[in-house]
RNA sequence: GCCCACGUAGCUCAGGUGGUAGAGCACUUCCUUGGUAAGGAAGAGGUCACGGGUUCGAGUCCCGUCGUGGGCUCCA
């Protein structure tokens, strides 16, 4: 494939794409925007800026009214600065709401202040909310007069597709708006001063990407001034430890724009941590009957044609390496002419090469479940738009594995790799995430596009893995129509410190490459069969895992994860040797210990090793060196122990044996 | 990829209305040998992201490119 056809697949596949997702965003639009009637309760995602699903209590919510309303007294405020704007949608989210326009002039986020203070004024105007029910014909009539094409676009919906009777406006003051409601009775019970817009962004009309950039107002809003200011100051207090930020400060990683943007230089201290990561899931999974593999991060091109993964991944993927074959030019010399001898690949993931392993002998039902795992380094051709620090990255390693067994074996291996995972959530400390249960859905009308057409097999092996997830006892969510296109997942869902929810792992099912692979084991009765394949990454990759520690900790790691475990301060020059030797010994244990013989004075030696985050600085003078001991500082904690020297060792080794959260 | 904002020394940032760059920390050298979060002095370090344009003159104004951030789409 050239390059001019690649970028041609690319542009189809990313079309595609956006389809589909509009598709699923549709029917959730459904759910949270229906005016009138009943909301239909629908299993919760928890749900960052997008819309939130509502059930009754929640429309009862009154902090959910207050931000409902405030949208409207938002645009109100916004059409007095920018007459003949129009509206998108505007709904309450978890910590406030936002509401879309498409503006007559742009807005910066310098006229915040001039339109907060015209919503306080609103406010302050005491406007009734009043509910007005429309049949279609004065519904559209309505809408003709408002000059609200968007809203108009999507009544019709409503009307056509979804069968309701009647579309419900709400009116405040001079505002008018299309809205399913509830509001506050009137403006008067909004809280002056516990809202504050955040942010302005950009976001297509109906999350398609196929229609138009709207602008997208964010505000924060809570019930009481407190709540908000709390919620913004925990806000600015968990920037500090955004993990670009601490990756900087403690020398993890960078990102250099010269090697490529979303392509990380892990530093010392970082590869220190991936490490430690490697080495704790190589013997979890050792326990658990993985074996390693190392396969190379490239590929004939023919491979992904083979996977069928190429249509579907194709923009995902950086441009082939096409080797031409050697020509004769008008010169006479050899050199590259047009036709493409080999044509190589960078993966974009790692499940062909294990299933070339599994292909590369007969197989026998004795062997499986076969559980091939390696640190597989990938490379996705992402949106530079979409790029972010860690979280976000063009090439990435991940905690691959592929698992191939039977389908009376799914289900035990499932429940085993969900175990695999709580045991490292819970090693690492790491409470606050959720799971979700990712489902095809067979009313999908794009369906035969997103979806392997295998109902049976859907219905199959959702089944099982819904049942190993009960079995499991971790709680988790439904996400239908999230499924890969091979089979239901389980993806873990996290938060970073600003809010925006991410996937760490996700673990998939896969009924169907198997198939176009030709993936065959001998059974018991000498038949021919199909392997099932699980794929499974508990530490998703390392880029994106280390991100969340990074987080989650704060940049101040457990000894076990510390770049540095121990910094041996002397109190003065005359100590450095005996520093030096409670050093050498560590490091004979293969403790991450170091000296810090700098020329600094005592309060800056600790300064300097505080700043760093070092979880164990032994200060060493006259006393210590003289009784054999060490004065132990951890990090965090101002109280202090003298120690003797081989007591003080062993505490250390065992809380890295251990993996102790200290 | 799309919308918006930003891009001054390694880092954090100053540099009204255009007149060819500053601070703190870090770094280097020297002095200080100190008992728990910054001892002192000197020095080095920037083609103000890059490329055009306007102007007698651009870090400062305009355009483009690249990069970063916040969103949207997508996704580990």
């Amino acid at each position: 494939m050239g390059l001019e056809d690649r970028r041609k697949a690319a542009r189809t596949g990313r079309d595609r794409h956006a389809t589909m997702r509009d598709s699923h965003r549709r029917s959730a639009r459904l759910v949270s925007s229906r005016p009138g009637g009943a909301a239909r309760a629908r299993a919760s995602r928890a749900e960052g800026t997008t819309v939130e699903h509502r059930g009754e209590e929640v429309a009862e919510d009154p902090v959910y009214k207050i931000r409902h309303s405030l949208a409207h007294v938002l645009a109100q405020a916004v059409l007095e600065l920018r007459p003949g704007s129009t509206l998108g949608f505007g709904p309450p989210i978890r910590d406030g709401f936002y509401y879309d326009f498409i503006l007559s002039s742009p807005l910066t986020e310098e006229d915040f202040p001039e339109l907060e203070s015209r919503m306080r004024k609103i406010i302050a105007q005491n406007q009734r909310f009043e509910r007005e029910d429309l049949e279609k014909d004065a519904a559209f009539e309505r809408l003709d007069a408002m000059k609200e094409p968007y809203k108009r676009e999507y009544a019709e919906e409503l009307f056509a597709k979804h069968g309701i009777e009647k579309l419900s406006f709400f009116k405040n003051g001079p505002f008018l708006d299309m809205c399913e409601g509830p509001h506050v009775e009137s403006t008067r019970q909004i809280p002056k001063a516990a809202f504050k817009l955040k942010s302005l962004a950009g976001a297509y009309w109906r999350g398609n990407s196929d229609n138009v950039m709207m602008t997208r107002i964010y505000a924060w809003a809570f019930g009481t001034r407190e709540e908000l200011d709390a919620y913004v100051k925990a806000y600015h207090d968990a920037l500090a430890r955004d993990h670009k930020k601490l990756g900087r400060e403690l020398d993890l990683f960078v990102i250099d724009e010269v090697i490529g943007k979303g392509l990380p230089l892990w530093l010392p201290n970082g590869t220190v941590i991936r490490d430690e990561l490697e080495k704790l899931i190589k013997e979890l999974e050792f326990k658990d009957g993985y074996q390693r593999v190392s396969t190379p991060h490239l590929a004939r091109a023919e491979l992904y044609y083979q996977t069928g993964h190429l249509p579907y991944y194709a923009p995902h993927m950086f441009p082939f390496m096409e080797l031409m074959e050697l020509a004769e030019n008008d010169a006479g010399e050899l050199a590259a002419g047009d036709r493409v001898k080999e044509a190589y690949a960078l993966r974009p993931m790692n499940c062909p090469h294990h299933h070339r392993i599994f292909a590369s002998r007969m197989r026998s039902y004795r062997e499986l479940p076969l559980r091939l795992a390696e640190y597989g380094q990938v490379y996705r051709f992402e949106d530079s738009g979409a790029l972010s620090g860690l979280l976000r990255v063009r090439g990435m390693c991940m905690n691959d594995a592929h698992i191939y067994c039977t389908e009376d074996q799914i289900q035990a291996e499932f429940l085993k790799v969900m175990d695999l995972h709580r045991r490292v959530y819970e090693i690492l400390g790491l409470t606050d995430y959720y799971m979700r249960f990712s489902t095809w859905d067979p009313d999908d009308p794009k369906g035969a596009e997103k979806y392997v057409p295998n109902p049976e097999a859907w219905e199959r092996t959702q089944k099982l893995v819904r049942r190993a997830m009960e079995e499991s006892g971790l709680p988790f969510v439904e996400g239908k129509g999230e499924a890969a296109f091979y089979g239901p997942k389980i993806d873990v869902q996290f938060r970073t410190v600003t809010g925006r929810e991410e996937t760490a792992s996700t673990n998939q099912l896969d009924f169907a490459v198997p198939e176009r692979l030709g993936l065959s084991y001998v059974g018991s009765d000498n038949q021919e069969h199909r392997p099932y394949v699980i794929h499974r990454a508990p530490l998703g990759t390392h880029e994106r895992f280390t991100a969340f520690l990074i987080e989650h900790f704060g940049g101040a790691f457990p000894t076990w994860l510390a770049p540095v475990q121990v910094r041996v301060v002397p109190v003065g020059e005359r100590f450095a040797e005996y520093g030096q030797k409670l050093v050498d010994e560590l490091r004979g244990e293969m403790v991450r210990a170091e000296l810090d013989d700098s020329s600094d004075t005592m309060g800056k030696k600790v300064r300097n090793a505080v700043t760093r985050k070092i979880p164990n600085i032994w200060v060493v003078g006259e006393r210590e060196q003289s009784d054999g001991t060490i004065t132990w500082r951890r990090y965090g904690r101002q109280d202090q122990e003298t120690v003797p020297v081989a007591e003080a060792r062993e505490r250390v080794l065992a809380a890295i044996r251990t993996r102790s959260r200290e």
